[in-house]
DNA sequence: CCCAATGTTGCACACGTATGCAAGTCACAA
DNA sequence: TTGTGACTTGCATACGTGTGCAACATTGGG
């Protein structure tokens, strides 16, 4: 007997109680046995389930979280929306997607959006915001916090792998292997975490005295990271190595590499990538790569946001999270490591 | 200055109008030029913006619509939903984004959340729905769209590709291939996309004369996939062709081909997918699939939900759209035929 | 100059729920 | 029996917006 529109009163008025003593049953308030029985055995028998939306107004709590994110071609992406959901559905959560291509405009727009629909908290993915908008957020009391992007400043909560320190593995994995010529095609430098890994790559490799033979910005897009991989195999000094800024990038690398230019990997260029999605187990690549944890930082952003939403008061964090370097077939494996 | 909570009546203080006012200049209902002004003006300078949740509970239509979705492994998927939300939010709608394990108990679990939030559509990818669950769904006027799924009973709409037809085109570019030993790994035999794929390449292998000399269910898992690709090709009548039921899984199944056995293809066995992902166009993989017109799927199925919206008499539909096979180099390419 | 028609505005109420408050119930101990 | 405390329950109101209705302002034509 499902009706059109089901309300608490018309469970109220099944039951022969009052609208408030559903309301109380249904928000875990204290109600007697037997109010409780009734209530429920009317809610049952109408098919009754409380309009999110009115609790929403009077607590002022929706239970949504706004998540913003930009571009879903990097697998990294998806993976991290799948664990993102259920972590969140399982406490009690929900998520309203916003696709937002990564201009101040766009985002502007996107986040405004947000608010309007009252969400308790913001996710935003791959994306940057402006200062502005970060503080209007925080005047209203709504917690952002960024997933895989830092930002300068300490408005925000960010979650990130621990980047400079991935970029130096990475530095000291292709130096173990004894490469001659190592270059770079790395992450887009306007955002920081290519901007870190690129950093951590390069100051290691200083230490030890060796200058990469090319650095590119691949812009974290395929044609830029293939066009780069083109440029860095033309020029005189043909790296023997490339460290590419994730993985997304480094599969069209190898692509170009094998695909193109008929090289080895790893027999004439070992490349390594930043993330381990799925794909880089896969035979086809077997990408060396430098794992990005996406559990824990999945883990990271759902505890920040959820506790600064029941703590208004407390601060911003940004929380950066280790990963290992995954040892696979695409980069000559120095001696003493092992797969 | 922007206030914790700006609401109309703030505003309408301001502007030394009534609320109502306000009201009306942000629903586009009439009002005077200098009226519109004065209230442009206040809501610009306290940074106010409609309350979305209110404005649902008052009108009945939240403008949210709800995404069910089951597993983003399968790249076919984040590029669906990247494109839905860009439709979807061009419009005017926002989506609530849920996952759901694809069980019966799962799924009516996440619809009811969904219900609760008063979503004005459901849009269902990849997932099943009960016609129990469908049935009430309609009684409350919620429209409901199966994406790239089916089912059978009129309750609800369907977008799909042509999947028989497209398993017989893929079945006639076999034979036109001179293939002696045709074998298929399914997709997903409790699908109706997984069904209607097998059907219509059986059928027309049938005409032929020819019987597949393997048929396995792939669940449209990788793991499947790959342990059904090893069990056909242990077989005596070792074949020399597979259809597979997906791309996702077309790729498992070359990984095991050339990386486990070692085998090339096409020159020993020719591979052919279903849905052309972006994927599927690298020089890794070069598959030859058959392409689910992701555009138009998106298109139909942004028209239907939101034309049920508007118009509720309107009977559900199921359409279906079909796409054109890509030749790639993952199978033998017939006379006649070009890439 | 007046009347009707058209357009604008404010008042009051509705949407469906949560919650403070006061009244009511019940049991238990003195 | 009576008083006291712990629980329950219903009433009324609030959340922030849209909208019917009636009052009012404005305009144009005769």
């Amino acid at each position: 007997m499902t009706d059109a529109k089901v309300t608490s009163i018309d469970v109220a008025r099944l039951a022969g109680v009052s609208q408030s003593a559903v309301s109380r049953v249904f928000s875990g308030a204290s109600a007697s046995k037997s109010t409780i029985a009734k209530v429920r055995a009317a809610a049952a028998q109408l098919g009754y389930r409380p309009n999110s939306l009115a609790r929403a107004m009077i607590t002022g709590k929706s239970r949504i979280i706004g998540l913003v994110v930009a571009y879903l071609d990097n697998q990294f992406y998806p993976a991290a929306i799948e664990r993102l959901g259920a972590a969140l559905q399982e406490r009690g959560y929900h998520i309203l997607l916003m696709m937002a291509e990564n201009s101040a405009e766009g985002v502007e727009q996107v986040i405004q959006d947000l608010m309007a629909y009252q969400v308790d908290g913001i996710i935003t993915a791959s994306v940057a915001m402006t200062s502005d908008l970060t503080e209007r957020c925080a005047a209203l009391g709504i917690p952002v916090v960024m997933f895989n992007r830092g930002q300068d400043g300490s408005g925000f909560s960010a979650i990130t792998s621990a980047n400079r320190e991935g970029g130096a593995k990475v530095a000291e994995f292709l130096l173990a292997g004894a490469h001659q010529r190592i270059a770079h095609i790395a992450g887009w430098q306007g955002s920081s975490t290519g901007r870190d890994r690129t950093e951590g790559f390069v100051a290691r490799l200083a230490e030890a005295g060796v200058t990469p033979v090319a650095t590119i910005d691949g812009m974290y897009a395929r044609d830029a990271a293939a066009e780069a991989a083109r440029t860095i195999m033309a020029q005189d000094a043909r790296p023997d190595a490339i460290f590419v800024g994730n993985d997304h990038m480094a599969f069209a690398v190898m692509d170009v590499l094998r695909g193109e230019l008929g090289l080895s990997v790893p027999g004439d260029v070992s490349v390594v990538g930043y993330d381990d999605v799925p794909m880089a187990a896969w035979p086809a690549y077997d990408l060396t790569t430098l794992r990005q944890p996406i559990n824990r930082m999945v883990e990271a952003t759902v505890d920040t946001v959820l506790g600064q939403i029941e703590d208004p008061d407390r601060l911003p964090e940004k929380i950066e999270i280790a990963g290992p370097l995954i040892v696979r077939g695409s980069a000559r494996i120095p001696e003493g490591w092992t797969r």
